[in-house]
This record gives structure tokens, sequence and C-alpha cells, in this order.
DNA sequence: CCTATTCGCATACGCCTCGTATGCCAATTG
DNA sequence: CAATTGGCATACGAGGCGTATGCGAATAGG
């Protein structure tokens, strides 16, 4: 091995990410021991303060590697529609789906905007948001959506509906049925945005 | 004076709650230290643990303070309206403009979901969604709203949606701008809601 | 191959914040 | 007027964070 040294630093920052994405997706960010999850890691916050310069910096890593594991998925998801308005729709539930995952949803819908601040302004972490911006752009060229409305600000708004509605059902006793009635709430939002004919 | 023992706790309360509230309001939760807000306050943490348990439960008391506020300037601002439909409308922009307020925003809309979890479960602390909420059922009884939609869950999407938005056009360059685009994006989408004749 | 230097990471220290246990004094009660 | 309640302050211990410091291994230059 030429180059162990690279690979070594590659490591403990993964190591590193994995811990702390794992600890701040179960007990919370605030909870979450800089000692005990760097040990759980086999390292110590030194290595931590290294890499990442604080707590801050180490969370704003995970949620960059999220945001992009949750881009990926986004678009294999939705990639099957038949139409682009579809296409869309599937983009939007699928995001809804993923934010119901409780490591999602208190990262990327609760201790991220709290720690870090507006989600817009995050640094390589809008790659979902950047997705539904295109297809929105695409659909007002295409006469399906009304022209006269900014594709990024309906992006944003639907981000902010999704976490609601993620958080809702998440907490729901019949998670099942109250899905249902949110993405059925959902869908009748969304269709204020097609022209009429 | 007959009582000024009930009267002395209840200022004490309050001093604590409108320092708190300053505190969370400007540097935020995470940061205000509980031994300097409450001597700003002319007390200690001994007052406020009597009191509130701990600093979750401080927080608590803001919340619901405030969440009191929002709910009637809510109420008193869409009053005029001279259609339901159109006082559902105003009350969902001013519930936008609201959230435009640093402390509103912060307290309500950040610090308080990632300490306290979902704010639907918050208990006394959902005047404005319960408000919401009255109005499409009565707007699905006019016929005026397409009836297979569970009205709660429509004023919680909406709640999202209006808090994303409101960040927006909080750290927007140009807020003004920022702000009609935001209002009538969410315009078209409320339009998603109303029966097709 | 040997030396010098870099740097990844650990260790050690002090500060701050929090929660609890304890104590005091004023207001109420009979 | 004595007894008691309870509102609030003080004192203490624990733990988390940030910084300064130190060590050892991998690299680069001759």
């Amino acid at each position: 091995m030429h180059r162990p040294r690279k690979e070594m630093i590659a490591e403990t920052r993964a190591k590193l990410i994995a811990a702390a994405r794992d600890a701040f997706g179960t007990i919370g960010y605030a909870e979450a021991s800089m000692d005990d999850f760097t040990a759980s890691a086999g390292l110590t916050r030194g290595a931590l303060y290294h890499h990442f310069g604080d707590k801050k910096g180490l969370l704003q890593a995970v949620i960059a590697e999220i945001d992009g594991e949750m881009a990926l998925r986004v678009n294999e998801a939705a990639s099957k529609a038949p139409t682009r308005w579809q296409h869309f729709v599937d983009e939007c539930t699928t995001y809804i789906e993923m934010a119901l995952e409780p490591e999602i949803q208190r990262i990327m819908f609760r201790d991220g905007p709290a720690v870090l601040g507006d989600p817009a302004q995050w640094p390589n972490a809008n790659a979902c948001i950047a997705s539904m911006t295109e297809h929105l752009t695409a659909l007002q060229e295409e006469g399906v959506v009304v022209a006269d409305v900014d594709p990024e600000t309906v992006a944003r708004l639907i981000n902010g509906a999704s976490s609601q509605a993620a958080q809702r059902i998440a907490n729901s006793k019949d998670p099942e049925a109250t899905s249902r009635k949110a993405i059925a709430a959902f869908k009748l939002l969304l269709e204020g945005l097609r022209r009429k004919p």
C-alpha cells in the first residue's frame, strides 16, 4: 500500500461521521456526548476537533451525507413515472416517506435547523430541493404548471409541508390512516399548481 | 393588600417567563444560560426549578404564552374579511407574517420543536391550528372546500409551509420581493383546496 | 538509508452549565 | 402568638465543552 496515510484519515473521518450520525439520529444532537460517541468509534474528541472544528462542523458533515443519500433515493423512486407531472408528485411523496424515518426526521428536520439555522442556507445540503426546483421549471415550460410562480419558493413550501406531514404521521397512533390522509391532502395542495384548462 | 403572596408568586413567574422569552428569542434556547437570564430578572435558578421543574418546563410556559398571543392576532387580523374563504386565506397570510418575527421563528419553529418534539403534541399551544381547522371544517360544510380531506391535516401542512416561507423571507436579501413570491406561491397551493365548479 | 518535519490524534486542564440537596425567612393558619 | 407551609436562595458535585500541549508515525529531502 503506497498511501495508507490518506486511507487512514478517510477512515477516521468516516468512522466519526458514522458514530455521530447514529448518536444524533437516536438520542439527538444536544444529548449526544462527544466523549461518548467518539469513544464508540474507538477515537477521542481530539480527532473530532482536528477534522471538523467542533460539534457543529461534524453535524454539517453528517447532514451533507444524508442529503446526498436522500437525493439519490428520491430520483430513483420517481424515475419510473410516465409523465413529468407524475414524476414530480412521486418525488414529493417519496420525500414524505423518507421524512418518516426517525434518523432523517431528527437530524434533517429538527436538530439540523435548530443548530445550523435555515436549511436553505446549508452548504452542500439541498440536492432534493434542487431536483424539485428543476422539475417545476420544466413543468412550467411545458405549460403544465402555472407560470407566474417561483419554482424554488414552491419547492421550499412543499419541503416544509412534507416535514410537518411526516412528523404527524410518525407520531400518530394509526400511522397508516394518518399517512393516507396526509398524502391525500398533500396531493390536493399540489393540484393548485396546475394550469386550469 | 390581603394576598400579596399570590401576587408575588405570579409576578415571579411572569418575570421568569419574560426573561426566558427574551433570552430564548434572541440568543436561542441552547445558548441561554439559566444563571444569566434568571439573574437579569433579579432571581436565581432556585426560583426557576421551583416553578417550572427545569429548563424545558420554562420553555413550555414561554411557548404557551406566545401561542396565545398568536391566536389572538390571527383572529383579529382575519376577522374583517368579507367571505369565509377570504377569512381563511387572511388567516394563513397573517400566520406567515407573524412567523417573520425573529422571536416567533426561533422559539416556535426552531428551538421549540427541537427541544420539545412534534408541535402537534404540545399541550396548550395549538390555538392557531385549532382556529384554522375550524374554518376549514366550516368551508367544507359550505361546499367551498373539497370534502374528502381532513381539516386538521391540511392545517398542519399549511403550518409547515408557512414556517418555511417565513424563514425564507427572513433570510432573504430582498425580503419584500421574496415575501411577494412566497405569498403568491402559497395562495396558489391553497387554490388546490377549492372545489372545482 | 538517515534525518528532519509534518500532522493525525490523544491527553490534560480549566471553565461553564446543569440538577439536586439543603437552608432561611416571610407569609399564612389556627 | 406559635406552628407550619412554601417560595426562593445558596452550596455542592458531575459532566460536557474548547484549548493547549504532547507523542509517535508517516512523509519528504539529501
